[in-house]
DNA sequence: AACTTGACGGTCA
DNA sequence: ATGACCGCCAAGT
């Protein structure tokens, strides 16, 4: 039986994404397995905001390290405010050496 | 109950 | 390199 929900699963791997470094939705969807997709992973993030636990979701950027959800941060740039605050530099909505900024939960992490 | 809409990503032309 | 297409499936209409 499924003690956790997908979504917070999905929760509990953005917390652990360290200050500086970002993720990507599909690579929280692929270490999550079959249980979701990369939109899924989206739609959590979308949900993120009414939980009561402060999930980092600044830290999720789509595969190519653009700011897709940048709108949903209420101002327009409070996402890239964010990020830069912890070192990313960003040039327009590109996060500038995403290679080495790019956390892998399915590296850093141990298998579920 | 049916249809649309995405914070996505892989494939193919 | 760029863009269309499509599978994914929860929520909102």
């Amino acid at each position: 039986m499924e003690t956790l929900g997908f979504f917070d699963q999905v929760y509990e791997v953005v917390k652990l994404v360290p200050p500086g470094r970002v993720t990507s939705y599909g690579a929280i969807a692929a270490y999550l397995g079959s249980k979701g997709s990369a939109r899924m992973v989206g739609w959590a993030m979308n949900q993120s905001h009414k939980m009561s636990y402060n999930i980092p979701a600044h830290r999720v950027v789509n595969r190519k390290g653009l700011l897709t959800g940048k709108a949903h941060f209420g101002g327009y740039d409070v996402m890239r405010q964010l990020l830069e605050s912890e070192g990313i530099i960003i040039e327009g909505d590109q996060i500038i050496n995403f290679g080495e900024r790019f956390w892998d939960p399915a590296k850093e992490l141990f298998p579920l």
